[in-house]
DNA sequence: CTAATAGTGTCTATTAGACAGTATGTT
DNA sequence: AACATACTGTCTAATAGACACTATTAG
């Protein structure tokens, strides 16, 4: 026979979590940036290329594969956005860097030890901010984006030394024609880590267009160069001078420092123009 | 001593989900469509407005309290989106709907009971499927926005009898200025289902600009005049007659059917565009 | 001088906003 | 005929795309 209780108090100094199925959760995080590689000519510019970081599992499951950095939650002392900050702290040392949710993966069977669902993060660093640190076995990896074709999208990552391929089939949803759902077709990354490498990427991608993310992976002075150049690489193409100018000038600020020493004409130095400022 | 492990098939043998701490997991799902309120005059066209399904609670906590219908997970068997679903049905008979997966919430005293993190998701329902069922404790409430001032978002949500006040704060995040962390001001709603409803017509606004979401709302055949009035309550302003159509025009197919005896001009059915037909 | 990037002016094409007009059913 | 909505034509304003040109440094 069910109790009746008369008041939230009474009700809540009796409840049992533990009389139901729980389950645990994990904070996985996409952290990108832009990197820069020197290229041989002291005239040129340098090249920059999207890039994300993996850590390589030391323990079961997926032993030896690589995968997002991620941590389960505490359940007692965490939300899950600290959770995110806590595993990134403790795989790259930074701090203080901006952290986005993004989807929560809960497919069944998406980690053999029990059922765990996982939230993902976007995380966006100034590859300024990283010469310092990172766990031995924590690498960014370069992203290349090939051709869609077939409703298939690839990517491959590379570090130098090791490749790895994605592969990922976009499924339509039902009635309107705009919507999938997104399916491994190699687990090349442990878990189901590859959809979010692809969400994360495509929501950056999106999220450039219409809000100021972009200057979350800028240094405080930056020329307005290397922002078309960040851009370029976030989007995968090229953007005609111009126009981008027209569009990003209302959100910059023009200082009085300028580049030198670079083989060509300097550039002026510019910062990021906070709203209401 | 910590046991070493040669193989994944060892090692999951092994593994103890509950020697960890474990938590609960629901699925809270934000229903919207767009209701028809007859008007006196013949002659008028019906007025339109968004609405939102509750529900009443009947048990501790927030006992009396309406909220978004929702359920726990249950890890064994289901994903959250099959949840979802599962409630939906129990709620509404309706099956076969469109639902996406909104946010993840898991602010620690969320629940009083114990840790519960939830999901949300949107669903858009034609209305004219509704006429049939509910469950005698759920009912929709039409949605009142009010200009948004310092800041705070203030909605109000009527059923006719019962009108629910929600007031919510957006609050800066860090560095970049166009990012919020929302916060109730006051908790008229269980749990913290207010800021589901902002974040949920939000993203519904959204997405009318760049997807074919609305037609998740609409019946099979439908005016372009209805259809602009979906988009006027739910982007809440009046639209330009021959600019909709310049947009919308490559997304709906004319059929030959016609509306009739209205008062006025009769108006041709429209069906929505699927891609690659 | 040259290679390379920085930065600008201007023309054109496309899209969005505004308004005024015509069309056509019901009562 | 009058009302209310359906539907269209066209002008204007704003935005995006394209190209060509000038400017400026290190070596």
């Amino acid at each position: 026979m069910e109790k009746v209780y008369k008041s939230e108090e009474e009700f809540l100094k009796d409840y049992d979590a533990k009389a139901f199925d729980q389950l645990s959760m994990t904070a996985d995080i996409l952290l990108i940036s832009v990197s820069s590689e020197d290229v041989s000519n002291y005239r040129k510019n340098s090249k920059k290329m999207m890039s994300v970081l993996l850590v390589k599992r030391d323990d079961f499951p997926f032993k030896d594969k690589w995968c997002l950095p991620g941590g389960f939650l505490d359940p007692n002392k965490e939300t899950l956005e600290e959770c995110a900050k806590r595993v990134l702290k403790r795989e790259t040392n930074l701090s203080n860097i901006y952290l986005e949710q993004l989807y929560t993966y809960d497919a069944i069977d998406r980690d053999p030890r029990t059922r765990v669902v996982s939230t993902s993060f976007i995380a966006l660093v100034d590859k300024n901010r990283l010469t310092e640190m990172i766990n031995p076995n924590a690498c960014f990896f370069d992203v290349i984006f090939f051709e869609e074709k077939n409703d298939i999208v690839d990517i491959s990552l590379t570090n130098g030394v090791e490749t790895i391929n994605l592969s990922i089939k976009k499924v339509l949803r039902e009635k309107t024609t705009d919507r999938y759902n997104f399916k491994s077709l190699k687990r090349t990354l442990a878990f189901d880590h590859d959809l979010v490498v692809l969400a994360g990427i495509e929501r950056l991608k999106n999220k450039l267009n219409y809000t100021d993310i972009v200057f979350n992976m800028m240094p405080e002075y930056f020329t307005l160069g290397e922002l078309q150049q960040v851009y370029e690489v976030i989007l995968n193409k090229k953007l005609l001078d111009p126009a981008f100018r027209r569009i990003i000038k209302d959100k910059v600020v023009k200082t009085d420092k300028m580049t030198s020493g670079e083989g060509h004409r300097p550039s002026v130095l510019f910062k990021y123009r906070k709203k209401n400022d």
